[in-house]
DNA sequence: GCTTATAATCGTAATATTGCAATGTATATA
DNA sequence: TATATACATTGCAATATTACGATTATAAGC
C-alpha cells in the first residue's frame, strides 16, 4: 500500500526510522557533507556541487529540516544552511544507541 | 521521478545511504531488536510479534539481508535468522565516521 | 517602482515502497 | 505417499518518493 502503519510500532522506533529514512538518500548525505564542510552553506552552490535542479535540493532540504538536524536562517536574499548540533548528537546517539544493543558475539547460526 | 539518481554521488555516500534507507522502517527496526533480543529469531515469531502479515515480513527480512546486516540459515523447516556480527560492525562504523565528520561546535547562524 | 537573484512551492510524471492475499516450494511428520 | 508447517515469491492496489519545470514570494540594488 505504501502506507507505513506507524501505529503498532512504539515511538522510539518510529523515530529512530524517521531519522534513518532521511540520511537514505545519497543527495542528503551529500548536502550534509557539504555543509559540515564549510561550517555553513548556501543553497545555490548546492544546486552546483550536486548536479541536481534547484528544486530538488529544496525539496531535500526539507526533509533534512522535518528531523530538526539542519536549521535554516535567512541572510539577506539568501539562505544559510547550519548544523543543529543539538538534534546532530541526538540523532548520532539515538543510532549509537542502537547499534550498542547487539553485544553479543556469538550467532546462533 | 521516484528514481535516484546514484550515478551522481560518490560510491561511499551511496553505500551509507542505502545502509540508512534499509534501516529507515520502524518494522526493520523492530525486527532487528527482535533478533538481538533472542540471538536468533524464527520468522513466524516475528508474525505474531509485529502484528503484519508474513509476506511482509519476509520482505522486511529480504531488504535487511540487501545490507548484509542479517542471515538466515535453514535450520529443518524453519529460517533461522542472525545479526551478521562483520556486516553490523561495519554499518555501526560507517554511520559513526560519518557523524564524527561534525567537529565544529560553533555554528554560522 | 522595477529588475534581478535566491529559494520555496506547486503541479506533474515516473518509479519505489508498503502491505497483503494467493500461490509456490521445501521439509518434516503421520 | 499424503498432509501440515514454515517461509518465499508473485501479483496487485494504494501511497510515497524522487526529480524537474514553472510559478511564486521575498529581499537587495538600481
Amino acid at each position: 500500500m505504501g502506507l507505513t502503519k506507524t501505529e503498532i510500532f512504539t515511538a522510539a522506533q518510529n523515530e529512530l526510522a524517521h531519522i534513518a529514512k532521511v540520511l537514505g538518500h545519497p543527495a542528503r548525505i551529500a548536502i550534509l557533507e557539504q555543509i559540515l564542510q564549510r561550517e555553513g552553506c548556501i543553497c545555490n552552490d548546492l544546486v552546483f556541487e550536486t548536479g541536481l535542479a534547484q528544486a530538488t535540493i529544496s525539496q531535500h532540504l526539507k526533509e533534512l529540516k522535518s528531523i530538526g538536524i539542519i536549521r535554516g536562517t535567512i541572510s539577506g536574499k539568501r539562505m544559510c544552511y547550519c548544523i543543529d548540533q543539538e538534534k546532530w548528537e541526538t540523532a548520532q546517539e539515538l543510532l549509537s544507541n542502537f547499534f550498542k544493543k547487539n553485544q553479543n558475539t556469538a550467532n546462533c547460526c
